[in-house]
RNA sequence: GCGGCUAUAGCUCAGUUGGUUAGAGCGCCUGACUGUGGAUCAGGAGGUCGUGGGUUCGAGCCCCACUAGCCGCCCCA
């Protein structure tokens, strides 16, 4: 028999049992979020017209969309007029655009689908990976943005994350901010990308690509004038001892707020955006998700439509980010001819995964086993009988295997443990003929016989909806699984 | 797209300056155990050393290309 390549194609992937109980726990409680958030699921084709797509999201975009040629006796052209989804808010502004007359004013949607992208697979990245979105569309008011922020920032807390910081920043700010440094507005590209590296290169690497990005001395020392202040800030806060450490991400944000005014001035549009900062930490308050925002006049974010704030959620031991989002105003207007204000955040499923498998942060119970109980076969005769005896459990609600042969007892026990099925029914001659079931508990390898109507006083400790409920809860961490098991 | 590292049994890895028949642990299968898993013991299966070329009397080892994975850059969820 030949042997063919059995992995899935790069940067996608299969995913077992395992995996999928996983994602499907960690998919239950983002979701269960939103909804609490009023919240409204959406779907949309995994393909685009490729023209919904193109030019949405920057060059860089453009170039790692997955395109699909056309068909038939077009397909040797070796165009494409199709293309899979690269991420799921330009499918929503066109769906927005399309349905306008039958979506409510303010259209809250959440969409947990995966996109593609014909990236390079690393660490967190894969070419094929969900996004769990949510949007709303139809306001302005920095309302939106901070209830995004409050959705996104329970949804971690329901799966255990206590350490994350939501990044905040505004394009209408950067603008402002490099207006005001003097850097002409065909290097603003250029210089946010060189601005974003600050916590990577520090201010030396910031101030060294700056200038090989061609903006003049005298911007780039304003520039950088700036951000030390805002790292001195940040550095005399680390010396107090604060009672909380939120104490000290509130000083900051109030700090950085006063040094953005003053540095941004008059300038009319930079100011606006500032003020939207400013509202966006004051919702946020009264949600209690202001402690855990960080304004950083540096994040910078690559896709090109958006307009307002931007936001971004970083844990430490992940180098990208475990979300992001921010408002795009003017991209529904692409699709309708007509503005239709919209802000969004996506939170990456499979960083998510990735951290929480290594922090080992998912629920013991995500592993349990496939089934409650598995009910051996005694021999070829007695087949129906054990069948009948799986139905009876079932219809009581426990899940039942049914070892599929009439195989030795030690094969079936030994499959039954490997499988980690914590109770095992027997029906051999010996409890036909009294009419009895021995059921054996795995775990303590007790066994006892009982008539058959009393089965589930044996198989205790088993309760499904016990088992959902806990699963739903916060993972503590003694209450963890190995990655991976 | 750029730079670095890696690829040997199902898994984790040894493998000497290039030299007969490539090893270990774990896992798997069989038996000790005619109605019972985990522990122990005995035995067994499983590798064209990622793929393709090259150097050499001889390559798991050296060289080249390709593929896949990891780390960094770029970008991003």
């Amino acid at each position: 028999m030949a042997s063919a390549k059995t992995q899935p194609a790069r940067g996608m992937r299969d995913f077992l049992p395992a995996d999928v109980r996983k994602r499907e726990y960690v998919i239950g409680v983002i979701k269960s979020v939103y909804e609490r958030y009023g919240f409204e699921p959406l779907e949309t084709p995994a393909v685009e017209n490729i023209e919904t797509l193109m030019g949405k999201y920057g060059e860089e975009g453009n170039q790692l969309i997955f395109k699909i040629l056309k068909r038939g006796e077009h397909e040797k052209t070796g165009e494409a007029d199709l293309a899979l989804r690269y991420d799921l808010t330009v499918p929503l502004a066109r769906v927005v655009a399309q349905y306008q007359n039958e979506l409510p004013k303010f259209f809250k949607r959440y969409q947990i689908q995966p996109v593609w992208r014909a990236d390079r697979p690393a660490r967190g990245r894969f070419r094929e990976f969900y996004q769990c979105d949510v949007d709303v569309l139809g306001s302005k008011s920095m309302v939106v943005e901070a209830e995004l922020i409050a959705a996104a920032s329970d949804a971690l807390v329901a799966l255990g994350f206590n350490d994350f910081t939501i990044r905040v920043n505004h394009r209408q700010v950067l603008t402002g901010m490099l207006d005001q440094a003097g850097v002409p507005r065909d290097k603003h590209n250029d210089a946010v990308i060189a601005l974003d590296k600050m916590d990577k290169a520090g201010p030396e690497g910031v101030a060294k690509e700056l200038s090989e990005r061609g903006i003049v001395d005298e911007s780039a020392v304003k520039l950088m004038r700036f951000f030390e202040g805002l790292a001195g800030v940040q550095k005399a806060l680390d010396l107090v001892d604060l009672k909380e450490a939120s104490d000290g991400r509130l000083a900051y944000n109030a700090d950085v707020l006063g040094r953005l005014v003053e540095f941004i001035g008059a300038h009319e549009i930079g100011a606006s955006g500032v003020d939207d900062l400013r509202q966006i930490l004051q919702f946020a308050k009264a949600s209690g998700a202001d402690q855990r925002i960080k304004l950083d006049p540096t994040l910078a974010r690559g896709l090109a439509y958006y307009t307002g704030a931007i936001i971004e959620i970083n844990v430490k031991d992940l180098a990208g980010s475990l979300g992001g989002g921010g408002r795009y105003d003017n991209l529904v207007g692409m699709f309708l001819g007509r503005d239709v204000p919209a802000c969004g955040f996506s939170l990456g499923l499979e960083r998510i995964i990735v951290v929480m498998s290594e922090r080992e942060m998912f629920p013991a119970a995500l592993v349990s086993s496939p089934a409650d109980v598995m009910v051996t076969i005694w021999n070829e005769d007695s087949i129906g009988e054990s069948i009948v005896l799986a139905s009876e459990l079932r219809s009581r609600g426990f899940r039942v295997d049914v070892y599929p042969e009439a195989d030795k007892m030690g094969k079936q026990f030994k499959y039954a443990s490997s499988r980690d099925i914590p109770f095992v029914a027997i029906i051999g001659d010996d409890e036909r003929a009294r009419g009895e079931v021995a059921i054996k508990n795995m775990r303590s390898g007790e066994q006892r016989s009982v008539s058959r109507n009393n089965v589930s006083e044996l198989i205790d400790g088993v309760d499904l909806r016990a088992r959902v409920a806990d699963m739903r809860q916060v993972g503590e961490a003694d209450d963890s699984i190995k990655p991976g098991a």
